[in-house]
DNA sequence: ATAATTTATGGAACGCGTTTCAGGTCAAGA
DNA sequence: TCTTGACCTGAAACGCGTTCCATAAATTAT
């Protein structure tokens, strides 16, 4: 395919004049820019975006790393990204790590090899260190709720929301909570499950250790949680939830099941989906995708800063409806 | 940063043998091997992949266009693509369009540029004639149940789909059967609105207009469904529905509303997602996330013959649970 | 022992657009 | 009239890795 060269040649111009005209630069007089717009039909001519990203030193694409996309949670909040990325014409490339360590390295291998501008973690699981060892290869945001001043993230603050959720089960007569979290190993999911233990402490619960369920990220997973509710010999009167298709899931099973909600047992989730809200289930929300899209205003804001380093923590709502 | 000029200089060797060591050529000393890996290591060296791209005139990246990322649908289908992007070592770039005609031209143009080494249409609204002018610019592969011999496509046949549910609720007694579709406007719901028609005719069932219900994409839009249903004189005793998600809407909507399902209303769907398990509904099941696996196979083969153009039609089967 | 390979290595061209620099023209301000 | 600055244009260098070609040494085959 023809490329500026070439151009230049059968348009009787300099390359640095095709340059211009595909740049819109001033400085073309209008018989020279036309000459070089028509050949550039002539040949359909378009520029290898390549050499482009090679000259200007930088692509315009933000990698975006996140466990799965098949979960609403993230692909809420890749929207959120999405769109905002839209506006500034900023393509995304997608790192689905399935929260393998090395995909993430290779995100960040990309970045120092100049293939994206920036990274978005959505999530991480790599160790901080291994992300201070990148610092200087570009832009960085975490959406997580940290404790570091390298780096922006945006979060809401976890800890709070599970306590905020506890509180208000307690408010409603509840002593005998179980939770339901993801991956258990999860740096959120520790701090959730001290601030679980803490809370029960204080009210002056036992906290049974069968009542701390894992693994629960979709809809189906909370199936498995009703089977476990029915034959635990001490039975929770509520479950504190961490997302709403996990919840869905239980609400579900447990009318399927005969128990009746809010009255055999209660359930209070997280994020407020549509699920949630069609379905009753009282919830408190979190705003994930404009989470996504304060993640990338944030890489944008680093971009052109490097010591931007704000840590946003967004709000979060109780939303009450009839599973509690 | 470093570049390889400079890591010859240091290890005492050409460029190529630096070249030859990154790309792990044979035909380099063990000791010359040696030398630039020290060099590299010691300069933290890591190549400028824009520049690799320029030169290999191909990225391994390739472009999915989708209206939007954030319904299960579509992030099931982008799952299955990007597992298998994963297998082959391949980026993803991501083109969310909102039905927008530009932005899928767009992801062409990135095309041409070689940006991008193919796309794969996981929707399209541009006219077949606009693709055809970029027939030669890359692989391409469609998601649609298309009728054309120019590129790869992977589908269910929908119509066929379609009319199963159909029969299936008439087999049951059913006559008076609502439909809910998408974008009215879309092809494929141009096609299962006239498959609608068509078998109302045969059975000798006057279809009332209010029964062809439109904008049903999530499961929010059941609940107009519902208010929809209970305001018609004429009231049908089943829907069809387009999805799951709405499906899930209806019926918990229905149940709010003291309706009873199957018994006043019965509710068919499509895509077998987690969600319809979970609540019992009748469904027809849809390989999503091997439809995406497929697109992206057929990528591959059409990557290396251009003139491979497959259509793949997956099997649907009809999940019979408790909603007809 | 001689011809034919295989193995090693470097030089230079290539892919292609951007940008800097230098040189020139022309009109407005002093 | 002279200066200054805006406007226009092209040559050449730059960003950087890949690959083809040529050369030479070391093996292997005959």
């Amino acid at each position: 395919m023809a490329n500026i060269r070439e151009i230049a040649r059968l348009a009787g111009v300099s390359v640095s004049t095709v340059s211009r005209v595909l740049n819109h630069h001033p400085y073309v007089s209008p018989d020279k820019r036309e000459a070089v717009l028509k050949t550039i039909r002539e040949l359909d001519y378009s520029p290898n975006i390549n050499a482009v990203h090679l000259s200007r030193g930088k692509t315009n694409m933000v990698g975006i790393v996140l466990p799965t996309i098949n979960h609403p949670y993230f692909s809420e909040l890749l929207e959120g990204i999405a769109e905002e990325a839209m506006k500034h014409n900023i393509q995304l490339v997608l790192f689905q790590t399935g929260y393998h360590q090395e995909k993430e390295f290779e995100a960040l291998e990309q970045l120092r090899g100049h293939l994206i501008d920036g990274v978005i973690f959505a999530s991480r699981a790599i160790p901080f260190d291994s992300l201070l060892k990148y610092k200087s290869a570009g832009p960085m945001v975490l959406c997580e709720d940290s404790d570091q001043d390298d780096f922006p993230s945006i979060s809401i603050k976890h800890v709070a929301a599970f306590n905020l959720g506890l509180e208000y089960l307690i408010s409603k007569g509840h002593k005998r909570i179980a939770i339901c979290l993801g991956r258990l190993e999860g740096t959120n999911s520790q701090k959730r499950q001290k601030a679980y233990e803490e809370k029960m402490k204080m009210i002056g619960q036992k906290v049974q250790e069968e009542w701390i369920l894992g693994k629960c990220l979709m809809i189906q997973d909370g199936k498995s949680v009703v089977n476990r509710f029915l034959q635990m010999k001490e039975k929770p009167t509520a479950f504190l939830v961490g997302n709403d298709q996990v919840a869905a899931g239980i609400f579900t099973e447990s009318v399927k099941q005969g128990l009746a909600v809010p009255e055999d047992v209660a359930i209070l989730s997280f994020d407020n989906h549509p699920i949630s809200e069609i379905m009753g289930i009282t919830t408190i929300e979190i705003p994930t995708k404009q989470l996504g899209s304060y993640a990338f205003n944030s890489f944008i804001k680093r971009s052109s800063d490097s010591t931007y380093a704000e840590k946003i923590a967004l709000p979060f709502t109780l939303i009450q409806r009839q599973s509690v």
